[in-house]
DNA sequence: CGTGGCCCCTGATTGC
DNA sequence: TGCAATCAGGGGCCAC
């Protein structure tokens, strides 16, 4: 369950091992990994054999690798379970590897790419040619993370604060802002003290810009400590785990007591998810 | 365009 | 013991 700050550990580590390289072959061992890709595998493998990646870029939790030259770029998501890995070429092949990327260099390491779920995927994509970093023209409606220099506060908290739909489901609008995933979002929320289901349009510019500066706070903190990691499925580029899940305030923690007021944290349905948070601190005003 | 509901997928865990 | 239900959840898609 890899959240905003998971992967820009992972882009790191792709701009650090991977571009600049040249590809030789690609392997697709299962075709709903590039379901994306609408021309198919083969066609897949076809556009990047022999192309070197460029530097990796990221918005939200999409990464990309321009390949100069071609107009386009190589797109990912790791969706729930995805990882990139460099590894050894012999080392033992992942149940769950989907992709394999051998290079022309003597580096004698690849990049292979593992999603049990496969909700993540790969595709080769048309890019915005006057764009140096060759953003995917299908990225066009994601909107800029709040930790993105050119992310515009004063637009999001304005149209945050005209939205009727409940609080939680904005902070996950990928339009709005990207990059917030159900575990931050928790924990913003909670930061916040707000109920999740707060009509957003009910929401006072204190209580929507403290909201926005808890994403920044907590996504901030993760990233320093090189993302959350719960299991084994999230690892980062090089197979390494981070570690944050320790400081959670919320999420994942039904029963147990409120760091702010020690009443227990409540879980709740949600979307076909889950939400926690404090029954005390975090209360749905009445409806007025 | 905004909203809300549903679906994709695999494996671990839980319940009967 | 075995089988079914539930949960994990990012985000695209669709009907209204």
């Amino acid at each position: 369950m890899p959240e905003l700050p998971e992967v820009e550990v992972v882009r790191r580590g792709l701009e650090r091992w991977v571009s600049g390289r040249t590809v030789r072959s690609v392997a697709v061992l299962h075709p709903r990994a590039v379901r994306r890709h609408v021309a198919g595998s083969e066609d897949f493998a076809a556009q990047l054999a022999g192309r070197t990646l460029g530097p990796a870029q990221r918005r939200g939790k999409y990464l990309w690798l321009p390949l100069p030259g071609t107009g386009t770029s190589l797109l990912g998501h790791l969706g729930m379970s995805g990882q990139l890995l460099v590894q050894p070429e012999e080392a033992p092949t992942e149940t769950h590897l989907r992709v394999r990327f051998s290079f022309a260099d003597s580096d004698g390491t690849e990049l292979r790419f593992v999603d049990q779920r496969t909700f993540g995927g790969l595709a080769v994509e048309d890019a915005d040619p006057s764009d140096p970093e060759a953003a995917p023209l299908s990225l066009a409606h994601i909107a800029r993370d709040p930790m993105d220099p050119r992310f515009d506060d004063t637009a999001f908290l304005a149209a945050l604060r005209r939205r009727s739909t409940g609080v939680k489901r904005a902070l996950l609008d990928q339009t709005l802002i990207s990059g917030v995933g159900n575990i931050y979002a928790d924990e913003a929320l909670w930061r916040s003290k707000l109920h999740y289901e707060r009509p957003a349009d009910t929401l006072s510019r204190a209580q929507a810009s403290l909201l926005l500066a808890s994403a920044r706070s907590v996504m901030s903190a993760a990233l320093a400590v090189g993302g959350t990691s719960f299991d084994s499925l999230y690892v980062n580029v090089n197979g390494e785990s981070g570690y944050f899940s320790r400081t959670l305030d919320a999420y994942g923690r039904e029963g147990e007591p409120c760091n702010r007021c020690a009443t227990p944290i409540r879980r709740a349905p949600w979307m076909n998810r889950s939400s926690y948070f404090c029954p005390r601190c975090q209360r749905l005003p009445r409806a007025r």
